[in-house]
DNA sequence: ATCTTAAATTTGTTAGACAACTTTTTGTCG
DNA sequence: CGACAAAAAGTTGTCTAACAAATTTAAGAT
């Protein structure tokens, strides 16, 4: 009979990490402006004592908002939040995303992805190019239409990204990439229509043949069609 | 007297923190897939004397890794890497950018920043509109061409962004103006042209006509102009 | 061999201590 | 009284030790 199995303490919400609490914590009194740029956090003792836990607690939570650019500490000094917007991290609050947010992330890509596009086939080296047109077949392969070929599916446009030569291209795809995965797999298992392969596969061919013929305007266009076509799958339920 | 007078530049190397030296140790070994996806990192013990330092600086490096969702951590089990790109984290690994990298960065932004415009203009409330102009008429009054001047400067485009109605928009611009804020500053401190200031004020009153108006492709075309030309002044040396 | 139970691992958290550095206070001298 | 130097207090950085909680592994009994 183990203790924590039932009786959930239903005090905030679930049982997210004291650690994560606290770093949540301090992010909103941060963002909400409680606690202003150029001031300084309470000390790590007083934190300590405010939220009843022990100061190695605080301390990490501490260490969290320092990765992501949001305080500054200075041994004897104290922790000064930095300057509204100097943070040096994008993240995403949650790991999971409803469906409004899905959206408005793909409409953040959409330009990306043109314009990756368009700066692929302008600068795609041959080896960049072999690299894109295996993804694609990779993805022709895959006869099942689960986790292997949303991969493909990613990967080539993680190549098309590399092959812009900007190195923030192909890590921000990267990052949408991840944060979209989910929902690609879930919107593609729950129709179960054979025809959308063939049709992904078609827009993809056109994509690789304008990077392969050079041609940035071709390119964007049909990588726009492509996204357009993808949006409905993905969104119309 | 200002803060910075002190701190002689003889560190250059040594000064990182432990901790950060950590974490980014680790986070090189997952990068390259040297401690694969869904593996697990050696435990806190075998790290804390593999690096030579105590457990609670391991602790607070892997909180980090928590933190940007590179891994996860169970109690009793240890803590495991998360699939490649499952990171829900886009940071910037130095706070200071290189010339290149300033580049790139710009070159990422553009479609941004067109994209942005167009939406703006196309769903901006009358309310937005009046945050906008607030922000181009604040930088209109700032006589000098320094930092509240580029503050103004960067709440102009985050208005913007704000006028998409897209959150992600918002974040992502105050993100990128945010790292390019420090560029921007001494790029304009060098260039003592004052005639840079009106040109960039007729920019953005071009913008600004063109998002009042409902008018996509003018406000996009305009905002390519101003970042074309914004570009060749912050660049050319 | 299978299930149950105990032991060993491993992360989560706390406590206290000392070092390194900064800020504040105090003491001294002109 | 004011300025400067020294001492004290405060704060972050790191270490050690310990226990709690959860999981994994090993041992034991039927």
């Amino acid at each position: 009979m183990t203790k924590g199995d039932t009786s959930p303490p239903l005090q905030t919400t679930a049982k997210l990490p004291v650690v994560e609490e606290i770093a949540q914590h301090l992010v909103v009194l941060i963002r909400d402006g409680v606690i202003t740029a150029g001031t300084k956090l309470p000390t790590e003792h007083t934190l300590s004592r405010q939220f009843g836990v022990s100061r190695t607690v605080v301390r990490e939570a501490i260490s969290r908002l320092k990765s992501d650019g949001l305080v500054e500490s200075r041994q004897g000094s104290g922790v000064s939040v930095i300057p509204a917007s100097l943070r040096r991290s994008f993240k995403l609050h949650e790991a999971i995303l409803g469906r409004q947010q899905v959206i408005e992330l793909l409409e953040l890509r959409q330009p990306l992805e043109m314009a990756s596009a368009r700066l692929a086939a302008e600068r795609r080296t041959s080896q960049e190019l072999q690299e894109i047109v295996e993804a694609q077949q990779r993805m022709n392969v895959s006869l099942d239409w689960s986790d292997e070929g949303v991969q493909a599916d990613l990967d080539f446009h993680h190549a098309i990204a590399k092959a812009t030569g900007n190195p923030f291209y192909a890590d921000f795809m990267a990052f949408l990439g991840g944060a979209l995965r989910m929902t690609i797999l879930t919107a593609r298992s729950e129709s179960g229509n054979p025809n959308i392969k063939a049709v992904t596969l078609q827009e993809h061919l056109n994509i690789v043949q304008a990077i392969e013929a050079r041609n940035p305007e071709a390119a964007g266009r049909a990588m726009l069609l492509h996204l357009q076509g993808a949006t409905l799958r993905m969104t119309a339920h």
